[in-house]
DNA sequence: CTGACTGCAAACCCTTTGCAGACCG
DNA sequence: CGGTCTGCAAAGGGTTTGCAGTCAG
């Protein structure tokens, strides 16, 4: 399954108008990059990115891929399934519950919700496959983080993923 | 944070038992590795494990708290934050939209839920720091998986975890 | 005792980075 | 043209694995 053409081709443009915005240059390679991931409902991985742009543009890299997916995600045009990108983490938990996660450190917490077991899934859910857990993922930024007011900046433009292990203040 | 002592005896009692039901040796690590799990809150990552198991019991490598962190999790005793452990992937849906994970293969699909947007997240959440977003991640077996009956075992006691890359039908 | 388990060290894979040349604007 | 961006190749970091010795049952 597909996005649709014209889907495609907004978003396309909305990228246009965001790197223009920020300064940025809109070279082929950013070009078929964000095409292929804004018209696949996969949710693929930076290879998988590779692969199929490489077959139209073939002298595109691994690592601009991997540059420019990071790029897009920190323009906000696109986002990564999952926490973040570290390390496994394993939960004891045996309760259900549910994570609230910090983009900025990472740190994960968890919580309960009385409300969850009473939502039902819709019904396309059921068509994919068999549900063996429900959960919710909140992402947001911890207290703490948000106190220390340096760093605010994120990485916006930098292009190059923040630097790995955060959760220092556990 | 930590969880309580009594909790603590009571879910390495449940481990001592599930282990001796499957024919596992109960060695001073895995004793150690999963005390030290299920006495934290923080949903450590291998190497947190290791370092703090490593304090009591200097000789332990990390690469058995690996294997013994898998077993765990194949045991059903611990689970994994995040859909697994691969590549990171991307998500250029811009709309609010919530994710069935297959288990088995990875497979990602999108649904839409009308019913979440109304979920009041408990105050505690609120407590935890600001919310960027909310969204559901529902684990099962896709169908696709479900027909193909064979390898259905799992690696239940296998300890190694599977094979990576397994998005193969997307 | 004996096979399951461990520690070691090397291998692996995904991802990131420094650098010199290419190209957008 | 100039600074941004790319491709290359090598490094980095987390994770896995083959092997020989060790230990739980």
């Amino acid at each position: 399954m597909k996005v649709s053409p014209d889907d495609v081709a907004r978003r396309v443009a909305q990228f246009r108008a965001t790197a223009k915005d920020a300064g940025l240059k809109l070279t082929h390679q950013r070009l078929e990059i964000f095409r292929e991931v804004a018209s696949s409902l996969a949710h693929p991985d930076a290879e998988t990115v590779f692969r199929a742009v490489h077959a139209r543009l073939p002298t595109v890299s691994l690592d601009t891929v991997y540059r420019t997916l990071w790029m897009l995600n920190d323009l906000g045009l696109i986002s990564t399934l999952g926490p973040r990108r570290e390390s496994v983490r394993f939960d004891a938990n045996p309760e259900e519950h549910h994570h609230y996660v910090c983009v900025r450190c990472g740190m994960a917490m968890d919580f309960e919700s009385a409300a969850l077991p009473a939502l039902r899934l819709p019904d396309a859910v059921r068509e994919l496959g068999s549900v063996l857990s429900t959960h919710i993922e909140v992402r947001g930024i911890c207290e703490h983080c948000a106190r220390k007011t340096e760093d605010k900046t994120v990485s916006r433009f930098a292009f190059r993923p923040k630097g790995r292990k955060g959760q220092s203040h556990g």
